[in-house]
DNA sequence: CTAGGGTTAG
């Protein structure tokens, strides 16, 4: 009823009741009202107070109580509205009443102001308690300045004070958070002597700051200390703890010590709050289990834990990642169902999977969609839009949409930045970004100014937490785009000068010099690079090898390949498929087909299912030496492991046609239009060309038949041929048949190749599809599900194929290009 | 009454 109370005001203020009983119901109301967080109420109340009863200032205790909700409610300005008014009333403040002051101060960003009302505290009435030094403390480290978090800390001591657990365990996450660890504990020593005892919050977050770190079972080690209590006394682990635990669990992929937390927290009963749900949901789509994070959904509603948008947020995050937006809006409908609205980050998510999928019209569906149910875009969603529009190219557009983020307050971070310099490198700016770069380290975002837009206005030196500085992904971006341009002492150079400014390189900035080098040929260069990373206890990764067999291979160094590749086992460096691509790749071009098929065989004995790339450079290979036995074999077998992609018959329907197999080219391409594949990437109107040369006019005429009949849209030169050939055999009638069809053809043909049904039906059918796919969640995850069934099989099947393959070869070049290099995206 | 540890999107 807390709401309709203010209505009581009018009865109070009746003129027969007492003043002073008046008085005191009006400060009940607006004490209530206050500490409800009816903040406009409590205010109302409070005007009626001050002006009926001008000469009677309110307690202390009042204005407090006014103080704390204006500041739950972020509203600095009646902080400062209010202060004014006590020290009118001559109301003196408390200790308490300046601890609020110096939060709001530092909530706005003015830090600086709330040092300076700290330091002028009158040392009457209300000295600096430890909540003023722990308050500002605890901001100086969420503001990035743990040094004068420390200074603090040692002030404290020479005023002969004692700093309390919660300001030490402040300090402590602080440095935690920035993985000074050594730091941290220098402080845990710090506090024992001070005669405190670490509790749980300061176990908490070590094991944070372990998981943070990669290093999960060093925090399991702790966590399980923890648990026997009867040791050292050390605290019990709590809720957090758990949910610490399990965090780290699934983020170092733990998947399986993951789930056995979660049942250890059954039994114990600490799997009972929203956040530790919400935990456990992310974990299990991080590691790929969909189904049964939508499982763990459906288990919270029955527990009566209701979910709440982070639950929904991060499914239907999950679910666009995977690919499956059909998953993602039924998730959101369910999200709707249950009352709880999506909001920006919902939002976002859908419009990532849009600007992911360069589906502009799509996104720009999502963006109407969200700000007609009153959603607006924030910063995160800006900077989606913001990278969608570089990769566009549509750089006008962009510089546009920063200026509105700039209009609108949105912090234009690093994040921002990098997105904004690496679109400049892509576009050819890359000297540009490196000024911009260059200009970031005195005037943080505003440096972005210099694109043209008068950004300098945003220069604010108050605050050093905001000023936002180039970063490693920043020099990643950088040093990638120099690498690729052949500049490598330059970006050698801009190496040394982040080192300079403390920004530690990780194994990925290592691994773009490798590829710099190895794609100049320097392998030795780039051999000296992953003894620097060794040296530098920088770990190399499997990509780093990757990358120098691919390095090798191009100069097919098979040998060396072989050598690095038992390093690897020796380093307990995991070989991927990419490594055994990269061999195979270096192996065919060597001309070694047999020895390359033969490696597959080591793949399923070390259980790495090849991928695509690995049967399509296979099945090149074989029909480079014309035996096609083994490449339809290897096909096969592509099958079997990957499925009934499309790519695998286009290539089989290529090859053939190469090396003037054309029935058998004619037949893949049968099954294609079979299964009603796209055809862009089938060599259809040069089979016809070719059916028609060998006066197999038939073949290729109902070939185009076939194509007709199931409303492709192809390339209307494919006629030619045909009506040429009918023409000279006098068969004059279906000559001019065929023509018509060419012309219609003709008229709708933009040189895309899509299928014709989507042109001349509105999309009918492709919408029934679609819907059939939106009406269950199930087909997207079941295909997810299979998938994961599927490869074990996959590997049964194949082992059985395998046996035959790989006799006889005959030396043949082959000239491809595979993608055969990881991505070189920089992303977190 | 006010300061410390845990969950989602770029």
């Amino acid at each position: 009823m807390l709401p309709e109370l203010h209505h009581l005001r009018r009865l109070i203020l009746l003129p027969r009741h007492r003043p002073a009983a008046v008085r005191t119901a009006l400060s009940a109301l607006v004490s209530v009202s206050a500490s409800s967080g009816l903040l406009d109420h409590a205010l109302a109340h409070f005007r009626s107070l001050r002006s009926q009863f001008p000469s009677h200032p309110p307690s202390a205790r009042l204005y407090n109580c006014l103080l704390k909700c204006s500041l739950r409610a972020h509203r600095a300005d009646l902080v400062e509205v209010l202060y004014r008014d006590m020290l009118l009333a001559g109301v003196p403040p408390e200790t308490y009443t300046f601890n609020i002051l110096i939060s709001s101060l530092c909530d706005s960003d003015r830090i600086e102001e709330a040092r300076l009302l700290f330091d002028n505290m009158p040392l009457k009435n209300c000295q600096p308690d430890e909540f003023s030094f722990g308050i500002l403390i605890c901001r100086y480290c969420k503001a990035g300045l743990t040094h004068r978090a420390v200074e603090l800390l040692d002030e404290m001591e020479r005023l002969g004070r004692s700093p309390n657990i919660v300001i030490y365990n402040t300090l402590i996450s602080s440095f935690c958070k920035d993985g000074s660890i050594g730091e941290a504990e220098k402080l845990v020593e710090r506090m024992r002597k001070d005669g405190l005892f670490p509790n749980v919050v300061t176990f908490n977050s070590r094991i944070s700051a372990l998981c943070k770190a990669g290093r999960v079972l060093e925090a399991y080690q702790i966590f399980r200390d923890m648990q026997e209590d009867k040791v050292l006394g050390l605290p019990r682990p709590n809720q957090i703890t758990f949910n610490l635990m399990l965090a780290g669990f699934c983020k170092g992929d733990m998947l399986e010590e993951a789930r056995a937390l979660v049942e250890l927290m059954k039994v114990g009963g600490s799997l009972a709050s929203l956040q530790s749900y919400n935990i456990w949901l992310s974990g299990l789509v991080k590691c790929g289990r969909l189904l049964e994070a939508q499982q763990l959904l459906e288990e919270m509603v029955q527990q009566g834990i209701e979910p709440n948008s982070y639950s929904y947020n991060i499914l239907i995050d999950g679910l666009c990642k995977e690919g499956m937006i059909y998953g993602a809006r039924s998730v959101m409908s369910l999200m709707k169902k249950y009352g709880t609205s999506p909001d920006p980050v919902t939002y976002s998510s859908l419009l990532h999977w849009y600007c992911t999928r360069r589906n502009i019209s799509g996104a720009i569906k999502i963006l109407h969609e969200m700000t007609s149910s009153g959603c607006f875009p924030n910063s995160f969603t800006c900077n989606i839009l913001l990278q969608s529009l570089w990769k566009e190219g549509r750089i006008l557009e962009a510089e546009k949409l920063l200026q509105e983020m700039n209009k609108k307050g949105y912090g234009l971070d690093i994040v921002t930045c990098n997105i904004v310099i690496n679109g400049l490198c892509e576009n050819g700016k890359l000297d540009k970004a490196i000024e911009i770069v260059n200009g970031m380290w005195q005037h943080g975002s505003a440096a972005l100014g210099e694109l043209g837009n008068a950004f300098l206005g945003l220069v604010d030196d108050r605050n050093e937490k905001k000023k936002c500085s180039p970063g490693l992904i920043t020099y990643s971006i950088l040093i990638n785009h120099l690498c690729k341009a052949g500049r490598l002492d330059e970006a050698r150079k801009l190496l040394l000068e982040m080192m300079g400014k403390n920004v530690a390189p990780d194994s990925i900035i290592y691994d773009i010099f490798v590829r710099g080098f190895c794609n100049q040929g320097k392998v030795s260069s780039a051999f000296k690079v992953l003894r620097d990373m060794e040296k530098k206890s920088c770990r190399p990764s499997t990509r780093t090898y990757n990358l120098l067999i691919w390095g090798l291979g191009k100069k097919h160094q098979i040998e060396e390949i072989l050598d690095l590749m038992n390093e690897m086992q020796q380093k307990g460096i995991p070989k991927d498929v990419r490594s055994y691509n990269n061999l195979i790749h270096a192996l065919c071009d060597r001309e070694m087909v047999d020895k390359a098929a033969s490696i597959l065989e080591e793949m399923l004995h070390n259980s790495i299912l090849p991928n695509i790339t690995t049967f399509s450079m296979l099945i090149r290979a074989f029909c480079k030496i014309s035996d096609f036995d083994a490449a339809q074999a290897m096909f096969h077998g592509a099958l079997t492991a990957c499925g009934q992609k499309e790519v695998l018959y286009s290539l089989m329907c290529n090859e053939y046609f190469m090396y003037g197999k054309i029935s058998e080219a004619k037949e893949f391409l049968q099954i294609a239009l079979e299964k009603e594949f796209s055809l862009e990437h089938f060599p259809y109107k040069n089979i016809v060309e070719e059916l028609c040369k060998e006066d197999m006019i038939d073949d290729g005429h109902s070939l185009i038949n076939t194509m007709i009949a199931k409303r492709y849209l192809f390339d209307p030169a494919t006629f030619m041929p045909v009506i040429d050939a009918l023409g000279k055999k006098g068969n004059k009638h279906e000559a001019d048949k065929l023509s018509e069809k060419m012309m219609d053809m003709a008229a709708h043909h933009d040189g895309s190749m899509v299928s014709f049904s989507d042109c001349l039906h509105g999309d009918s059918e492709n919408k029934r599809k679609k819907q059939k796919q939106e009406v269950s969640l199930g087909s997207d995850w079941h295909n997810l599900l299979h998938r994961d069934d599927g490869s074990g099989i996959a590997m049964k099947l194949l082992k059985r194929v395998q046996k035959g393959w790989g006799q006889g070869s005959i030396p043949a070049p082959r000239p491809q290009n595979f993608d055969l290099v990881d991505e070189w995206e920089i992303t977190n």
